[in-house]
DNA sequence: CCATCCCCATGACCTGGATCAATATGTCGG
DNA sequence: CCGACATATTGATCCAGGTCATGGGGATGG
């Protein structure tokens, strides 16, 4: 997914602001009537559970837009890292004199574009194993990211618990699945939250299952 | 979820259709020239792995407007019984003179309700136990079923394939869920597709799965 | 700069759901 | 109405991932 290069919504009324680490940006069930354009730092938008289990179903990188709902939020979004947003006014937005028309097709398709990335992310996590739901994260995160599409080298903004809850998997499994691709060679690791996808990884990208599962049978030295 | 009765669209082009049982609506990828709404019968949106394998994101009734994609469909759409649709021309819904802005919050609306839904149906089948998610599916059903709400007996247009692609079980697995539903005196079956939610049902629906499990521990009779 | 605390890693074990296999039971076309 | 094929059920076994427990290491904030 590409950063967006739009400009229209800068015409309604914005204002910058701040998130620190962890903290809330908006809650699922309030009126909505601000939305936000990523700028710096790193946020997941989730599903709390009843009980403390929580589904990421997102994370949004610097150039996403996000919080377009008209009425009310249907999920939660959090500061990953430290944040800084531009903020539109939805009210504002919605009233673009010409320009309104232009703005609704393209937040149509920004939902919609949501709602397949969600479908192809829970067709995911729901038929691949460990090791390659991660792998899948990998391809996902360099294609959202120039630097690392690039260089191959991912700095991870977040931490193992988020990974674990995106890829519905438990931390332990997680960090098993790490070990598991490190020790095949698909993957080199720099300390906590950094990795560099090895050309035995990125020959993966482009591949189909049936092949990762060959190339597992005979791992890498 | 209530079935619309909003009439705006009918201003836009449109013309009857029918599909037989089985046939594909449209596929994922295509071009996205006319959305519908749904007459008679069922229809699965679903994601389809590389592999066979299927992930079913939503089932819709009478009433729903589903493929309102504006450029390319994200998920394809297939009839699950024979299906009746009423189509309209994307190009001529988004150029309803003087209303076209009416109807675009009403497709922004409706596309960021599909997404706050799937995900929380994500968030469902990642985190409960087979049982727990098919009891969860006969109350969405409810739901979307004004007869079914009514008397608590539900009319299952789909076989248990799809329920289990849609649930993200196998067969089997489900076969034991419904057996054990049963057993417990939470619904009661009638053929393969017929089943009556019993008041035991009926008063877990509010409920949080903690109660459930203290259910489970003394089963009715 | 240091102490603390969270986060991650790893081992041992358990379990829910998948898989494999063998029947039943509908369902649909003829 | 009947035969054949698709769809469900049920049992036996397996295994990926979850759970529980423990120890080490880095980031963080005071």
């Amino acid at each position: 997914m590409v950063v967006s290069t739009t400009t229209v919504f800068d015409q309604a009324t914005h204002w910058p602001a701040r998130f620190a680490r962890g903290v809330t940006i908006y809650d699922e069930g309030e009126p909505s009537t601000t939305m936000y354009r990523l700028q710096r730092g790193c946020v997941r938008v989730q599903v709390n559970g009843h009980d403390g289990d929580r589904q990421i179903i997102s994370f949004l990188f610097p150039g996403d837009l996000f919080g377009f709902c008209l009425d009310q939020r249907t999920a939660s979004a959090e500061a990953v890292t430290e944040v800084e947003v531009t903020c539109y006014s939805i009210a504002s937005v919605l009233d673009l004199n010409g320009r309104t028309t232009e703005v609704l097709v393209e937040l149509v398709n920004r939902a919609n574009g949501a709602f397949g990335e969600l479908a192809h992310h829970v067709e995911k996590i729901t038929h691949l194993p460990a090791a390659e739901r991660l792998i899948w994260f990998f391809n996902w995160l360099t294609h959202h990211d120039p630097e690392a599409a690039a260089t191959g080298i991912i700095r991870l903004p977040m931490n193992h618990r988020d990974i674990a809850d995106y890829l519905s998997l438990k931390p332990e499994t997680l960090s098993r699945a790490f070990r598991q691709l490190e020790t095949r060679g698909y993957i080199q690791r720099s300390g906590r939250r950094g990795l560099a996808l090895t050309r035995h990884a990125l020959a993966l990208r482009v591949r189909s299952p049936e092949e990762f599962h060959a190339l597992e049978a005979r791992p890498a030295a």
